[in-house]
RNA sequence: CGCGGGAUGGAGCAGCCAGGUAGCUCGUCAGGCUCAUAACCUGAAGGUCGUAGGUUCAAAUCCUACUCCCGCAA
């Protein structure tokens, strides 16, 4: 089986190992081009190229997908998989391979379609979750479903943790899914559409507090967010607003405080919300490292900035 | 050289702008009070003020360079 994979993110480094290991050996990667990044802007390459140019597999960068349309197409692949790219395909793409072009995504589709799958299930309060290997469609993540496994989501998980697991899962898939395609035994189960729910890629503003939403809602959001793309409240210091970055665990509790209500209790931060208040062990002040909340309170007066 | 914040006893901070004996809230240790305590009272130890140079009678404070930590941004 002649194949090409198709990835940006990490999540998808377990399942390319596999392939690289038992095969079918990828004939090329496909990834996004190197990206400025970290505090200096210094260009990056995604780890998986890495990966890909330490085994010997063509690395190819194109600023669109559709760019690399010809080579590709000149690989005469049976089969492209596609996971985390970052990338909407153009329909010629998708016609492209003999055989099928599939695409591995972290969740139980059709909920949570889009880039932060992850984090919405957790945010969502799902008891699970999992990785489907789909047929691509034109429309983003909603193509029939060839073969999924799902996975338990513990009270425990952040989006860190999960994102983990979630990668070790995609070589299982990956590899009963290519089984079935190659022995002409795949399913091909449309989505239940109604069902159907986006989560779209999130902006790092998403992780600001909305002291009006319930302690337990928040209490996921902060486990979702972590470590992308964190979760802060804004507190008054000094003259200036600053940011303040919230770790997980937290915890949801009965204490009745009002809304952005802040009490200091047992070294604990307390902070009121919509319903119930949210108990913070960890903190990290803009411009100062991580500390728990006791060395963090020692000498401030930390008050929550308006709006 | 993308923008910005920071480095001061064990922890977290103030002091810097307008140079002149090192301060706050805790922690630690000793003693006291108490049936008792993470509570209260008294006392003590503990700091080359990130590093190097410069200006000055005098530098945590002003100037220059460097190191390290971090937020934004990705």
């Amino acid at each position: 089986m002649k194949l090409v994979f198709m990835a940006t993110g990490d999540i998808a480094l377990p399942a390319f190992q596999l392939l690289l290991d038992r095969g079918p050996r990828p004939l090329a990667l496909l990834t996004q081009p190197d990206k400025p990044v970290g505090r200096h802007q210094t260009l990056m390459a995604p780890a998986i190229k890495l990966e890909a140019l330490a085994a010997g597999i063509p690395v190819m960068q194109p600023l669109a997908a559709v760019d690399a349309t010809a080579e590709l197409a000149a690989m005469q692949p049976d089969v492209i998989v596609v996971m985390a790219y970052g990338q909407i395909l153009r329909q010629n793409m998708l016609t492209l391979p003999s055989l099928a072009i599939i695409n591995l995504h972290a969740s139980l589709l059709p909920k949570h379609r889009g880039a932060s799958c992850i984090q919405a299930a957790i945010a969502a309060g799902d008891c699970k979750t999992g990785i489907t290997a789909i047929h691509v469609a034109p429309k983003l993540d909603a193509g029939d479903i060839i073969y999924a496994k799902s996975l338990r989501i513990e009270d425990h998980d952040t989006g860190g943790s999960l994102h983990q697991r979630l990668a070790e899962l995609a070589p299982e898939v990956l590899q009963e899914a290519l089984k079935r395609l190659a022995a002409g035994t795949a399913e091909r189960n449309p989505q239940e559409e109604n069902q159907s729910t986006y989560a779209p890629k999130l902006e790092r503003d998403a992780g600001r507090i909305d002291w009006s939403r319930d302690a337990a809602d928040l209490e996921r959001q902060i486990r979702a967010y972590d470590p992308w793309p964190g979760t802060f409240a804004v507190v008054r210091d000094g003259g200036t607003d600053r940011r303040l970055k919230i770790f997980p665990p937290v915890e949801a509790c009965d204490t009745p405080l009002a809304p952005r209500e802040v009490l200091v209790q047992d070294g604990h931060l307390l902070i009121g919300c919509g319903c119930g208040s949210l108990r913070i062990q960890e903190v990290q002040p803009e411009g100062s490292r991580r500390m728990n909340t006791a060395d963090y309170l020692r000498g401030r007066h930390p008050r929550l900035a308006d709006g």
